[in-house]
DNA sequence: CGAGCACTTGATCTATGTCAACGGTAGTGG
DNA sequence: CCACTACCGTTGACATAGATCAAGTGCTCG
């Protein structure tokens, strides 16, 4: 066995659905590479609602270096790799900073998600999740309802509504549900 | 005249509606100590949008620190003071995980606003507002609006009807409108 | 005294929620 | 291979919370 002074902890890997920490867990940060990830509040009670997301860049679990566990359950709503963060040592003042732009940033965009025409919330979701060769691999309708603040009936008829009127287009990608993976028409808005 | 490096910068005050920051001007960061502020996302064709909420110990415009200018613009929805920060000298790295945990944390917050029963993500605001002896006074209904994704008569409805089944009581409070100012009856509900 | 603004309230409309039925696919176990 | 179950997604019919439109009040400021 490899000492551990001398090497990175290990890269992680998370299914869909699969949980990547619960609230209150101790563990440590990441830097998502790869994925969507989805966290919840949970009450004492046991009751989950949708707090926030993180995509590919992101860094999750920050409050760990200071509290030492998790505020918020995390679930993987795609396929996600997470590397360890910082990169050995600890993580400097530049860096924090960024992650703090970052992080109000993408409240901006979640609470843009969750007003206006639904429409346009569930293509504002499609564009945040969709990489630069213009694809996306979506969540659940349920998940994409937790998050736009809607019902799955409502994401799933939108959703087919986008693909008749040819904004989206279905791919076929290995191992993704047929339903999930498809091309953006138009690249920016 | 005292020397400057003995002494603080001055502390700032804002009135309600005034404009404490605009998008992409210059400046530093600050911490909250009184009232509420609402940031706006200012898109490149003048069109404003609601994109996050500061109240009472957040520290605002911390991306200064990092890129120089404000990315968002402020306004005061109520009588607010700011206060320079990091106090003296650099943030460390302590302060700058504690700011950016309490980011998330209000991000999650302002998600929940947003969702749900319009009563509720009222009721939701004004207990985010209240302060430890009961009392808030309330951002105008447009802005209340703003904040929760409704529009502002069913604020209206909603604050008249909380005021009617004595959730909340109205105070008179010296300098502000008579149907901003209240007292909340469950402490915690 | 008039203008402007914030708020209230009523009447009506509609986007989205709700309920219900059904289809496809993956997995499991015979 | 089939049968069975469990999800997830689609679609239709209908209900309703909240939006929209409209009118009017009261306050503040000049």
């Amino acid at each position: 066995m490899p000492s551990p002074h001398n090497r990175p902890r290990q890269a992680r890997q998370a299914a869909p659905g699969a949980e990547i920490h619960a609230a209150g867990s101790e563990g440590k940060a990441w830097r998502v590479s790869e994925g969507v990830i989805r966290f919840d509040h949970v009450a004492a009670d046991g009751q989950a609602a949708f707090a926030s997301l993180a995509i590919a860049g992101d860094i999750i679990g920050c409050e760990t270096l200071l509290l030492g566990c998790y505020t918020f359950r995390a679930t993987a709503l795609t396929h996600c790799r997470l590397d360890p963060w910082p990169e050995g040592g600890s993580a400097d003042n530049a860096t924090l900073l960024a992650s703090l732009s970052r992080a109000q940033q993408r409240a901006a965009d979640l609470v843009a998600l969750r007003g206006g025409q639904a429409s346009d919330r569930v293509l504002g979701l499609i564009r945040l999740l969709t990489d630069p060769n213009g694809r996306v691999v979506l969540p659940t309708r349920q998940d994409i309802a937790d998050i736009t603040a809607l019902r799955f009936e409502t994401i799933s008829r939108i959703v087919k509504q986008l693909e008749r009127s040819a904004v989206i287009r279905p791919i076929r990608l290995d191992g993704v549900h047929a339903t999930r993976s498809f091309a953006l028409a138009s690249p920016a808005g």
